[in-house]
RNA sequence: GGACUCAUAGCUCAGUUGGUUAGAGUGCUACAUUGACAUUGUAGAGGUCAGAGGUUCGAAUCCUCUUGGGUCCACCA
């Protein structure tokens, strides 16, 4: 007989259970349906991995994401669908190139400039490669179940392809353009940043208040004196009495040796009672005061230049910092006497997510998407879109959320969605580094070219810049399924099923992906998108080196094993929301997970024939009948749940049932009844299906150990079943007492040689005679179940409040001394009968009155009538209760 | 400034469309244990469901307000 270790082991497993999986090559999908594992004509089942950035090792924010997409990737592929999920890599442009700068600075003392731009890439590549394969590895760790033979990376040259196309083709919508205007600039990073890789943090600062120049009709109120040098106008509002007769006028002055030539403009954006009520208009470094500039056609002064420094136009204060200049304006401003006020604000400030710099906005000459154009969608897939029908971006965006083509979940996030839309602005695309998919545009003195490679002839030199990286992060659905190479077989993934992500980058990615797609392809990426949340410390704080709060996923996979790590993350958390980790709490699923392995050992120890292949047995006692309903029950529960993305809810159901009813109670009950080796196979069998998702490893190290070398668990087929609700909602039971609650202790005597013994503690609850089931209903049987010869016997037993049965050949007695009054249980119910009683009446003769059922409005009165049926479906749900009890 | 979200046992959270005496896990306490499992079992203590008002026959659940956390968006210059 085969015989489990006395506890389990995870090192001794994990590793060569992956290598086990990924040799048998059953991640890929094709190789499934080639060894008939998956039937061709299948429905597909498809997750693309949100591609961790090569910057380094996966954290726990990782180890969920592949958790939860693996215990669904593997649901699926047991459910019988065609199911692929497919691995990637995200080059992460400039966190990747960041972080190289940073580590070539800190270990040779070299810039990038120092090396050039082929040797610098060259150096990231380097270590990107490293970074890929420390992360594919732990994702491996992880039990992720993932196709590797189709990995993909988003600066490879088939991406690359993608990439280019999608760049020519919105080149030639005219979706693209070229503009010289305000941008948000990092100086440390040396380039231009989009809008959502901007921070705003608080920071205390100055509020200045002075005026230009003696003759100077206003005074204006600025946090940055040095922009000032390159205002252009003067803002009020045009409804500002004080100021209105202004408005048009254009005053030439000298602000401290600096000529402004500076328009007094009306604009409703301005508030009349902050500061002055005037505002000085810097069109070249507020991103506010260039979209006035653009309504009011002002020119562009660009006064602080790249190196976050006074430019030549700046005069006198040329090669100053930011932060020198201003402190000389402002002593000047002091010593002219222009200076009229200087108080503390606190200020949001506009930082780099990246560089953590203070960003500088100011016009320079970049690549955008323009959102707001309409363009041709040539072929449409999607609903409300016809063929060739006009739409901008947005639109589309705005479109398949609206139609629910794409679910978010959860679906509050649909709100945060729409109104990020609402404000977008134009993205800007182009980046000034070094590492990402070069641009594909050439210039040869005033010509330009968009195309996919270099035009022919001398002399074209290709842009410099590189696209922000979730320009092909956006393609990611379709660039990894063979896109744009035509049929390509892949495609018929697309949409895929699900995506999988962080609510974090629900406007970075989610968005840019919906956009790119429904764009390029006419299609939605994905149906639905979940969302998980953030993990987080014990005491609810972000993970972070400088807090030294980090759980390593790696370590506490050392320590208690994979799969208890993965419960940890999928139980108790839910969508959308943040999750609290402890290590305590992982600990705890390393006990549940050892619990399994010596359920199981247990249950082995009486299977006399271990048939991998089995049918659901015949129940022999009700106890049988009992535990084979529950697990159906359970079943369908989980099957239940899974669809509505519900893991935690499945797997804490599944331990409750598994450590509760099956180890607790019916294991229990087995040591008493005999003959159970077929039912215990079928029932290990089952719940190691079930288990399987959530806790991949210790389950197949179990199949293994129990079926043998040959068998691979990850591959069998989810348990079959037509789940009828009706079967488990209510059972009668015929017993020969009435009620008994709560038996709170229940003892099980063996009788022998004359001797009473006390062996096992069970609980148990409600139960009667016919009895309507409960929440507990499970154990309501499971204490019947064993009542195969039940007879009420104080005198036999001689105890008071006992009750004795037969079972498995014993004699066993109940204790009562815990049960419930059942004339307080009547009490109840009429009380509550009484309860509403009177108002079901009142409610029948409401609406049996013509003149309120005439007069009312109709809304008022289905509502009325909505309340009366409710009410009294409960009455007579109570009432029927009640007469079980007479 | 505009939103969103949360508040339930010491801690982490469930609680389906309002409807029995609000539940788990973990921690704590007590007892048990040659039994598949001390990574175990049985039980116990612990909650005016943040506060106030409202709707309702009935509110943890729906509405309003207050308080206190958290998050996102937005350059009040």
């Amino acid at each position: 007989m085969r015989e489990l270790e006395k506890a389990y082991d995870p090192k001794k497993y994990e590793n060569d259970t992956y290598k086990r999986w990924e040799n048998s090559e059953f991640f890929n999908p094709d190789i499934c349906i080639e060894k008939g594992v998956t039937d061709a004509k299948a429905k597909p089942f498809s997750i693309v991995l949100p591609p961790p950035n090569v910057t380094g090792n996966l954290h726990m924010g990782h180890a969920a994401m592949l958790a939860i997409q693996d215990v669904m990737v593997r649901y699926h592929r047991m459910k019988g669908d065609k199911t692929l999920w497919l691995p990637g890599t995200d080059h992460a442009a400039i966190a990747t190139q960041a972080k190289v700068e940073k580590k070539l600075l800190e270990e040779t003392g070299q810039s990038k400039h120092d090396l050039g731009r082929e040797k610098f890439l060259a150096e990231v590549n380097k270590f990107a490669k490293e970074s890929h394969d420390t992360i594919v590895n732990q994702c491996k760790k992880m039990g992720a179940s993932l196709d590797w033979s189709r990995e993909a990376f988003t600066l490879d040259a088939k991406r690359n392809l993608a990439v280019r196309t999608v760049f020519k083709k919105m080149s030639d919508d005219e979706l693209i353009y070229r503009k010289f205007r305000a941008v948000n600039w990092s100086t440390k990073g040396q380039s231009t940043l989009s809008d959502d890789e901007i921070v705003h943090l608080e920071r205390q600062a100055k509020l200045y208040t002075f005026k230009y120049s003696e003759n100077f009709p206003f005074t204006i109120a600025t946090t940055r004196p040095e922009t000032k040098l390159g205002d252009t106008a003067v803002a009020v509002n045009p409804k500002d009495k004080r100021y209105k007769k202004y408005i048009d006028k254009v005053f030439d002055i000298d602000f401290l040796g600096q000529s402004l030539k500076l328009k007094i403009i009306g604009d409703e954006a301005v508030e009349i009672d902050f500061g002055t009520g005037a505002l000085g208009v810097t069109p070249a470094h507020s991103m506010t005061d260039y979209e006035m500039a653009q309504k009011h056609n002002l020119e562009l002064i660009k006064v602080i230049g790249e190196d976050g420094k006074i430019s030549n136009e700046g005069g006198k204060f040329a090669g100053l910092s930011v932060v020198e200049a201003r402190a000389k304006i402002v002593a000047e401003l002091k010593e002219k006497g222009l200076l009229e006020k200087e108080e503390d604000i606190i200020q949001n400030v506009g930082t780099s997510d990246r560089f953590g710099d203070v960003v500088e906005v100011l016009p320079k000459l970049q690549w955008f998407v323009d959102v707001n154009k309409k363009f041709k969608l040539e072929k449409s897939k999607i609903d409300g879109v016809k063929d060739g029908q006009e739409v901008s971006l947005k639109e589309l965006m705005q479109t398949v959320v609206k139609n629910k083509q794409i679910e978010i979940i959860p679906e509050r996030f649909e709100k945060t969605y729409f109104h990020w839309i609402d404000n977008l602005r134009d993205w800007c695309i182009s980046r000034q580094l070094w590492y990402g998919h070069q641009i594909p545009v050439w210039y040869k003195n005033e010509e330009i070219f968009v195309g996919l490679e270099a035009p022919a002839g001398d002399g074209w030199v290709q842009d410099s810049d590189t696209l922000d990286t979730w320009f092909s992060s956006g393609l990611w659905t379709f660039s990894t399924l063979g896109w744009p190479e035509e049929n390509t077989p892949d495609m018929q993934y697309h949409p895929t099923s699900v995506m999988e992500t962080g609510y974090d980058i629900l406007f970075f990615w989610v968005a840019r992906m919906i956009l790119m797609t429904t764009y390029t392809l006419g299609e939605i990426p994905f149906k639905k998108v979940y969302l998980h949340g953030l993990v987080r410390d014990e005491t609810g704080k972000k993970m972070s080196k400088s807090l030294g709060n980090i759980i390593d996923p790696l370590d506490m996979i050392e320590k208690y094993g994979t799969d208890a790590t993965r419960l940890s993350l999928l139980l108790g958390s839910t969508s959308g929301n943040d999750m609290k980790l402890s290590e305590e709490k992982i600990a705890g699923f390393r006990n549940f997970t050892n619990k399994l392995w010596n359920i199981s050992r247990f249950m082995l120890l009486n299977i006399d024939e271990q048939k991998v292949d089995c049918k659901k047995p015949k129940a022999k006692t009700l106890a049988d009948k009992w535990i084979l309903e529950s697990l159906e029950n359970i079943q369908s529960l989980v099957e239940d749940s899974f669809a509505n993305f519900n893991f935690s809810f499945a797997g804490e159901n599944l331990r409750d049932f598994t450590w509760g009813d099956l180890a607790d109670w019916y294991l229990e009950i087995s040591k008493v009844e005999s003959d159970k080796s077929e039912i215990l196979n079928y029932i290990l069998n089952t719940i190691l299906k079930l288990w399987h998702p959530f806790m991949p490893f210790v389950t197949e190290a179990i199949w293994t150990e129990v079926y043998g070398e040959n068998e691979i668990l990850m591959i069998e087929k989810w348990p079959s079943f037509v789940h009828k609700p009706s079967d488990f909602e209510r059972t009668d039971i015929n017993v020969d007492f009435l009620a008994i609650k709560d038996i709170v202790e229940q003892i099980r005597m063996i009788r022998s040689e004359n001797k009473i013994e006390p062996v096992k503690k069970i609980n148990a609850h409600i139960f009667g005679k016919n009895v309507e089931l409960v929440k507990d209903n499970n154990k309501i049987i499971s204490a019947l179940a064993r009542l195969d010869n039940l007879y009420v016997n104080n005198e036999k037993s001689g105890v008071e409040n006992m009750v004795g049965f037969v079972a498995g050949g014993y004699e066993v007695y109940l204790d009562l001394s815990g049960a419930v009054d059942l004339e307080k249980e009547k009490a109840r119910l009429q009380k509550e009968i009484q309860n509403i009683e009177p108002y079901v009446k009142a409610q029948t003769s409401k609406l049996a009155n013509k003149g309120f059922v005439d007069n009312a409005p109709k809304a008022v009165v289905e509502e009325e009538k909505k309340k009366l049926a409710e009410a009294e479906t409960k009455l007579e749900k109570l009432k029927k209760q009640l007469e079980s009890l007479m």
